[in-house]
DNA sequence: ATCAACGTTTAA
DNA sequence: TTAAACGTTGAT
């Protein structure tokens, strides 16, 4: 079942070692002593500022100790960034980027050579050391990424913290034989998932991390009502000039806004908080099918926005915006599905009705207390199909999880236990789907039916995780208001029906569509 | 969607 | 106490 794609990719994070970024100007060495508030924000006019020719001079000073730190320590946290740290490159970072860029061109000279003129050249050495006590406490974000061209491209490497930031990822391994992030409490909000902190408090070694990422989370989940504070890291932010054009420089004295090219990006974003906190399913899965490096969402469930991932210390970006009743997100070489819980719940609802049920669920489902689930270790690899993952069957979950604690854990629970019993009565079991699936890979040609047995895919169908699905007859796109398969699509001789719950219409009568059929 | 205005929080 | 600036609201 999926719809949209997005990319998650290893960011490569550019290189740019411009002698502007790294050499801190001393402004007191400067014969020209520009009006600055505490934060060395210059408050003064653009125009005032260009009439002093000598400006520039302060940008370009000499290089001082701040530099000489930020610079090692660039270096240091580069080698860790190429290394362990990955992001996903955003597509609408470019985008945002573009408007950014756009936006600059439509403003007048003056502006420009504002936004030329502002590099971080001019950072105090006590500023410097907050930035990188920020940059080692603030987790990256790829929106400061891959700005190259920009006169104020940052490197991402400059902003990340060293390699002790991420001591988890210190140890050789990793991602080798099992599942590196080790099960544990994850919080589900509309921003991303979040590793609970009483998962933290399990992370050897992380305790430095705890604290800092505590901080990230709770802000982040917790009360939404607190003021967010900028990241201090992206290039906005790292403008220390008001443009003094923009309407918010204008209109300052009531507008209390910060200039427009210095608003950081980060809180340009919507404060995640459209949809409430939602129970999900995690499952955890090998990157087997996925070489793209694409996900796939469903359409018309539930709705996931941007945001960041942490586990286990690691952060992650969630991108693009996703839809549907599961989401695959790539972290590293595994897949992790978030499965909303709110599809049981309207599994029978009409395609029409479905997303104003959504947000009935949404709302149902969201008590003050934190939704969480607990992600349990499968015992084989051919452990028995999750309800929602007949993928279980195939062999490829190595970890999934199931709702522990939370407002429709009980009923869920006890949904899945029935479904659990009626698959077991009989009617097409996981493994065997799993089995035929093996044989069919070599066998069916494209396009033609099999019936009783597997076919690869038609073109424009979903891609089951091994490009096939079982096909008692012929595949045919559901019609509206019908249950969609896991997959999205299933022949049905006799006509579409609405299923029971967690059926399958086939010739043979209703089958439990999580077994295979 | 952008803007202006205001209240409010936050850190210095 | 004060300056900076986030969040919100209401008008356009
Ligand atoms: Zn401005
Ligand atoms: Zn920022």
């Amino acid at each position: 079942m999926s719809g949209s794609g997005g990319l998650m990719e290893g960011n490569q994070a550019r290189e740019e070692e411009d002698a502007r970024d790294s050499c801190c100007g001393d402004e007191d060495s400067s014969p020209v002593v520009e009006r600055r508030n505490r934060s060395g924000i210059i408050s003064t006019p653009l125009s005032k500022s260009l009439k002093h020719s000598r400006a520039l001079s302060q940008y370009i000073a000499t290089c001082s100790a701040a530099a000489a730190v930020a610079t090692a320590t660039a270096n240091a946290s580069r080698l860790a960034q190429s290394a362990l740290v990955p992001a996903g490159v955003k597509p609408n970072s470019a985008a945002t980027q573009h408007r950014a860029q756009l936006g600059l061109t439509k403003l007048d000279r003056g502006a420009l050579v504002s936004g030329l003129l502002d590099s971080p050249s001019g950072l105090h050495l006590a500023q410097a050391a907050e930035l990188l006590r920020r940059a080692s406490m603030l987790l990256p974000d790829s929106s400061g990424l891959g700005v190259g061209g920009d006169v104020e491209a940052v490197s991402a490497s400059d902003s990340l913290g060293s390699m002790t930031d991420f001591p988890l990822l210190s140890s050789a391994g990793g991602v080798g034989a099992g599942f590196p992030f080790h099960p544990g409490l994850f919080i589900m909000t509309p921003a991303g998932v979040f590793l609970a902190d009483s998962a933290l408090s399990q992370v050897t070694g992380a305790s430095e991390h705890r604290q800092a990422h505590g901080e990230v989370t709770s802000a982040a989940s917790a009360n939404g009502k607190k003021k967010r504070k900028r990241c201090g890291l992206c290039p906005p932010c790292r403008r220390r000039i008001n443009c003094e054009q923009c309407s918010s420089c204008r209109n300052r004295k009531t507008g209390h806004q910060i200039c427009k090219f210095r608003k950081c990006e980060e809180l340009k974003k919507k404060p995640a908080g459209g949809l409430e906190p939602c129970t999900v399913h995690l499952v955890i899965v090998p990157v087997i099918w996925s070489t793209s490096g694409r996900w796939e969402v469903d359409s018309g469930r539930w709705t996931v926005d941007s945001g960041q991932w942490t586990l286990d210390g690691r952060q992650w970006e969630f991108q693009g915006h996703g839809t549907g009743d599961h989401i695959d997100v790539v972290v590293g070489i595994y897949k992790v599905m978030v499965i909303g819980e709110p599809a049981r719940f309207y599994q029978q609802a009409e395609e029409s009705k479905r997303k104003q049920a959504v947000r009935k669920i949404m709302t149902k489902l969201s008590p003050v207390s934190n939704l969480f689930v607990h992600v349990a270790r499968c015992q084989s690899p051919r452990s028995a199909p999750t309800p929602t993952h007949p993928q279980a069957s195939l062999g490829n979950i190595r970890h999934y999880c199931s709702i522990s604690a939370s407002t429709t854990g009980s009923e869920s629970n006890s949904a899945a236990r029935e479904r659990e019993r009626e698959r077991e009565r009989g009617i097409g079991g996981g493994v065997q789907a799993s089995e035929r699936g093996a044989e069919a890979s070599a066998g069916p040609q494209p396009g033609q039916p099999s019936p009783g047995g597997f076919q690869p895919y038609p073109r424009g169908f979903q891609p089951y995780p091994r490009g096939f699905q079982p096909c008692p007859r012929v595949f045919q796109p559901y019609p509206r208001g019908f249950l969609p398969c896991p997959r999205g699509f299933l022949s049905c001789p006799g006509g579409f029906q609405p299923y029971p719950g967690g059926f399958l219409l086939c010739p043979g009568g209703f089958l439990p569509y999580y077994g295979g059929f």
